[in-house]
DNA sequence: TTTAGCACTCGATAGTCAGGAGTGCTAAAG
DNA sequence: CTTTAGCACTCCTGACTATCGAGTGCTAAA
């Protein structure tokens, strides 16, 4: 629930956030007025300021300092007063560049979408690796003999995710033999979901039931909400800052950063989410804020990117960044698994601030 | 250069160490005879500690206060007064147990070598991947359609690396001819080296050989000193130590640490290395301590796993968990990789430590 | 409704002082 | 020659105090 402001108010409580977030100090009326050389007087921004601090927007931290802005206060300001920011061109072009250096390699663009996100934004950043939303297909496997009676199992998946697996035979069999026992699996298994292959379990030898149940493993444990891989960077720049220790245990905690990745893009939503102090909703992310996107095709194979920093952060840049990335992911995403006329440079609409 | 103390001398040294390990704050004479019951006065502790600071073993921060180590003195203390330490059997147990639970999957051994290593260590840790010394070999390779002209290739390498990379064809291709090249591209080139794919490239045709460049180069940024995975667990636990920022550094940057991994470990050596303070090598690594072991076949296949903290460590400690869990993920790579009987609770002979 | 004026609050900074842990030096004892 | 008791000295720590100033809330006048 918002509250409307008269927009004086908003004028206000948008000069305390910028000063605040630039200088890091509590703002108080006389500051304020001079140096923006606002053309009423400091005492007409108390009154203002008491007006917005029994709103929620502002506090201050002892009765003879200036104020600072509360979640609600930065909520509000990245709602209603942040305005559309774009990233320099140059950024952008620098960007594009490096990342049409490193082409079609999925591994290194999840790092570079990690340094860069780190780097512009001088916060901690984390990718995730784009993966389908539904349940996870099958596409291709293959068998390869190392020693003996082990055996390297290859699988790939529908979206291009690549398991590995060691299996250990009864008795050592050639590679030919296992050659063809995979091409058998990858004809009858062509787009097969998990169901599917545990139907046509029946009609197999020996060894293919035992790779398909490995592979019915495999499908399982990437359904659940596991996320497969994370690239982070950029921690360095958040060492000192208030509010780290969260930042790093949502960086390490997996099922942490699943919970909150899961949580706050409901339902294959778009557009850059800003979540606040934990909205009220996660106790650990107090005093830091994460900026996240989804990136790739929404309803069917996505990622989501994401900048954490402490809640005194430059929204409007990072904004700005994360959904630049974000939309060039897309493109690769597109270009990558779909081939589709490659959307580049789209901007993502609907910006939505979650909480409360 | 290590210069030979007196018993006496050695046992101040050990006892000041300790000390200021466990407590954290400067040991003063007084303090120290009281709580050990030394037989001999503080005046006398005191004379042998002024010996000690000219030897540059301890220093004291101000006149007035305690002395506490320096670099050469943990040196001198884990070189020569640290002793065996062992896991005690409930923790080797344990471990073991949660390692046996994780089979075959390289994945998993990994991220749980790295967590146990952070957990016991009460510091973070860092686990590369196993990986060939010499020249990678090509072992397998696959080519999978994906849409269109875009083909997904995985090629696997001595060794269980699993690579993958796009490649975009010149006209569309089924997946029987992509099975039949890449059929006879894995007869060709069986256990060949980089040198021998180049050799053999001219008699191929034009997918072939597309195919073959992108192995060449794959093979080629593989051969380099770049580490493939790293690990990384146990962040939390230094956030607030002194020369945190440097241990961050050192996890995030990924040729500082393969730096450090390479100059620390000269030829294959084996053993638990530790290095303090950067060894006058690293000043990025001034106030912390990396204790690291080689795992694997030491010329053949292997990777390395670390510990780093804060200089002031408990060492005995961490240097027994790390030797454990490197043997055990040894045994683990003789089994993945050679299928050789295992060794496991192999002891690691030849401790090192590193430096002067 | 705005603003000038004023009393008040409270953190930050600096100074003083006593207490205490620790040192180095010296001279006596073993 | 080694050990130790004694002592003067250093310097950190914590408590107490005073001053300063930025900032506030309130009241009354414009």
């Amino acid at each position: 629930m918002v509250l409307p402001l008269s927009e004086r108010q908003e004028r206000i409580l948008k000069l305390i956030v910028r000063n605040y977030i630039e200088t890091g100090i509590p703002v108080g009326s006389r500051t304020l007025v001079k140096q923006y050389r606002l053309d009423i007087s400091p005492a007409t921004v108390r009154n203002e300021m008491a007006m917005l601090g029994d709103l929620g927007y502002l506090v201050q931290l002892h009765t003879s300092a200036g104020r600072i802005p509360t979640e609600s206060g930065y909520r509000y300001f990245v709602q209603r007063l942040l305005g559309e920011f774009h990233l320099p061109l140059r950024d952008q072009q620098m960007i594009s560049h490096q990342f049409h250096q490193a082409r079609l390699d999925l591994n290194q663009w999840m790092r570079l979408a990690a340094a860069i996100l780190a780097r512009t934004s001088q916060g901690a950043s984390f990718v995730t690796t784009p993966q389908p939303l539904r349940a996870n297909r099958f596409k291709h496997v293959q068998l390869i003999a190392t020693q003996g009676r082990l055996v390297l199992m290859v699988l790939v998946l529908y979206g291009g995710d690549v398991k590995q697996q060691m299996l250990t035979l009864a008795e050592p069999l050639s590679q030919q033999r296992l050659s063809a026992a995979a091409e058998r699996l990858n004809l009858l298994y062509a787009n097969a979901h998990f169901d599917d292959i545990q139907q046509r379990i029946g009609q197999l030898d020996t060894l293919e039931q035992e790779v398909s149940l490995l592979i019915l493993d495999i499908l399982h444990r990437a359904d659940s909400t596991t996320i497969s891989d994370i690239y982070r960077d950029g921690l360095v720049n958040i060492l000192d800052d208030a509010g780290t220790r969260q930042a790093v245990r949502v960086l390490e905690e997996r099922t942490l950063l699943a919970d909150v990745i899961s949580e706050a893009q409901p339902e294959g939503s778009s557009g850059v989410q800003v979540v606040i102090g934990g909205d009220g909703r996660w106790e650990a992310l107090k005093d830091c804020t994460i900026i996240l996107a989804r990136y790739g095709v929404v309803e069917d194979i996505s990622g989501t990117l994401a900048v954490i920093g402490p809640t005194r952060m430059p929204y409007g840049r990072n904004v700005a960044v994360v959904r630049y990335i974000s939309d060039l992911m897309t493109g690769f995403v597109y270009n990558y698994y779909l081939e589709a006329s490659r959307p580049l440079q789209t901007k993502n609409e609907n910006e939505v601030i979650s909480g409360e």
